[in-house]
DNA sequence: ATTTGTTTTAGATATAATCTAAAACCTGTG
DNA sequence: CACAGGTTTTAGATTATATCTAAAACAAAT
């Protein structure tokens, strides 16, 4: 796995402390946190980012696709530093959103004349360890 | 296409005019409209409806599945009152978004196990009319 | 060490969505 | 049709999410 040193240069970035901790963040906590999950858990290692700086981070790093930014379930946004094709399960009982493995052959062709950049397969349900637990019937 | 009425009927809904001018307005939009749009279109109309119940009967609606929720873009919530299988394409030049069929084969397997409720296939890119104008290059 | 452009910051602002409780409405029943 | 009782609507307040601002701090090249 890339450094935070690296991802940023590779970004064309300035490296500073604050963007060094959230990359670093997103690299122990592969959870999809939302910025402001990000944020509260920088103040608890007394990190001294301001919520400012977690928003303006996310946004630079996405631009350079370094970062998916994903719009699953209805609160905020989330982040995933795996970038690398997979799709995403978010799980109605549990919360907890996945990776879930794609292959090559997963991947949908669009009919002639569309530029694709990005690609999000989002699936929503009940995980393994929730399914057939009745959750779904209510 | 099911009128307003039928479609709260079978969602169990009372039917009252505010619903039937949301349901109406969804069915002359097909654009896909924030919550915020479908507001201001009625308020062009006269219609009398609250911001409040535009968004309880949208709510209402998603939860008996008679519409589609989306999360694309990085705004506000948007709504599909087309409900079969299809996939959503979003122009990064004009801002449109436009509705791609899918063929059954192109729904992915997920890993056995997971209980699917909901897919969403979500793409970005240029569309047709705007792809090879260089908007990709900036 | 100096310079210059970039980044960070706290708080204000903007945007999206939900909550509140009173009034209005829908629908089934008589 | 009128009534009763639960449901829905409403305007405005509130919450949640994200961005803006301009001054201070910082990074990186010299």
């Amino acid at each position: 796995m890339k450094n935070s040193r690296e991802l940023l240069a590779d970004c064309g970035l300035n490296c500073t402390k604050e963007r060094m901790l959230v990359i670093e963040y997103l690299q122990r906590h592969r959870t999809h946190p939302t910025a402001e999950g990000i944020y509260e858990g920088l103040c608890k290692m007394n990190a001294g980012v301001s919520r400012a700086t977690v928003f303006n981070t996310l946004k630079s790093l996405s631009a350079q696709k370094a970062i998916l930014t994903l719009q699953i379930g209805d609160g905020a946004t989330r982040y995933d530093i795996y970038t690398t094709r997979h799709a995403h399960f978010r799980c109605l009982n549990c919360g907890k959103i996945e990776d879930i493995p794609m292959k090559k052959e997963d991947v949908m062709q669009l009919p002639f004349g569309y530029e694709v950049c990005q690609s999000d397969y989002h699936f929503t349900g009940y995980c393994p360890e929730c399914s057939g637990k009745g959750h779904s019937l209510s």
